[in-house]
DNA sequence: GCGACAG
DNA sequence: ATCTTGTCGC
């Protein structure tokens, strides 16, 4: 039998899982790795992905891990993978990845042998980076496991080394005039943890964004003001908002149908695939090591 | 007892 | 995270 997210766990286990947090976050990157990232419009960049995972409302085990991709600049989305899972680990305010990033590793690797070619660039991921309690937020987590540049992206401001949602730090919220303005969030140990983002022109509430892996804070932030068609960034409101919907296609019971059925005019099917890559003779692994389909690049 | 608490 | 409708505004 499924064990059961319960209570929080014993203090041996959160010391495994700093220990193991310790261990990966020495694995970071925290800078540019990819060309794109250093132009100033991003040119270079084709693909960017989301993560979610939405819960059943009575159901402290059942929940819906979402990935989607979405293409660049369009953001119009090009693949969807929604799964249901059984969540083992209760949520512990700086261990979210261990209840959720083992999900979010396995729809990268479902993305990677079903189409490769849709790999994102960069993944979007709904929690912190490095504005963490040590450090090793879940997008540097999810960073980390899959090789893959992350961005994180928290919608409330985790209060951690000396940071706090004070009113200094509403004053600072109320300066920020436009989509695209944020100012840093240092910490007391004198390091930039992250950033707090208008993200539109029409959103008040900033977003948090801290670099998970392999970009640095100035592109992650650019790049997040750039995906925002609303208040969160396309990639991941696309994926929640397809989780969510996943979850009420499921729990439809038929002698009780929703009234609210019809609703969700946003999640509509992905468009076409992109480059013609039909079909590859298998075994010729080109863009690739794992088996399966290839992703040449010509 | 009080405040904090990513999702 | 989830519980929840209408409502004000462009």
């Amino acid at each position: 039998m499924a064990r059961e997210a319960a209570g929080k766990p014993p203090e041996e286990i959160l010391l495994d899982w700093k220990r193991e947090q310790a261990s990966l976050k020495a694995r970071v990157v925290d800078q540019d790795t990819e060309a794109w990232q250093l132009d100033p419009a991003f040119s270079g960049l084709q693909r960017v992905g989301g993560v979610d995972v939405s819960f059943v409302k009575d159901d402290s085990g059942s929940a819906c891990a979402s990935l989607v991709v979405l293409n660049y600049p369009e953001l119009e989305v090009l693949y969807e993978d929604c799964r249901m899972v059984t969540l083992t680990a209760p949520y512990v305010s700086g261990f979210l990845a261990f209840r959720e990033v083992s999900f979010l590793v396995d729809a990268v690797q479902r993305l990677q042998e079903r189409e490769p070619c849709l790999m994102p660039q960069v993944l979007f991921v709904d929690g912190n980076g490095v504005l963490h309690h040590r450090g090793f937020g879940v997008a540097c987590h999810l960073g980390v496991l899959t090789d893959l540049p992350c961005i994180g992206m928290a919608k409330k401001l985790l209060q951690v080394d000396g940071l706090k949602n004070n009113a200094l730090h509403k004053e600072k919220i109320q300066l920020l005039k436009a989509g695209g303005d944020s100012f840093p969030l240092m910490g007391s140990s004198g390091t930039v943890l992250g950033r707090a983002l208008r993200s539109h022109d029409h959103s008040t509430k900033p977003l948090y964004v801290s670099v998970g892996h392999k970009i640095s804070l100035e592109a992650a932030v650019r790049l997040t003001h750039s995906c925002c068609k609303f208040r969160v960034p396309e990639p991941v409101r696309q994926a929640d908002i397809r989780s969510r919907d996943y979850i009420r296609r499921t729990q439809e019971v038929q002698g009780a149908p929703d009234p609210q059925s019809g609703r969700s005019k946003e999640a509509q099917r992905p468009k076409a695939c992109p480059q013609g890559v039909s079909e590859e003779p298998a075994g010729t692994s080109k863009g690739t090591s794992a088996g399966g389909k290839a992703c040449p690049r010509f």
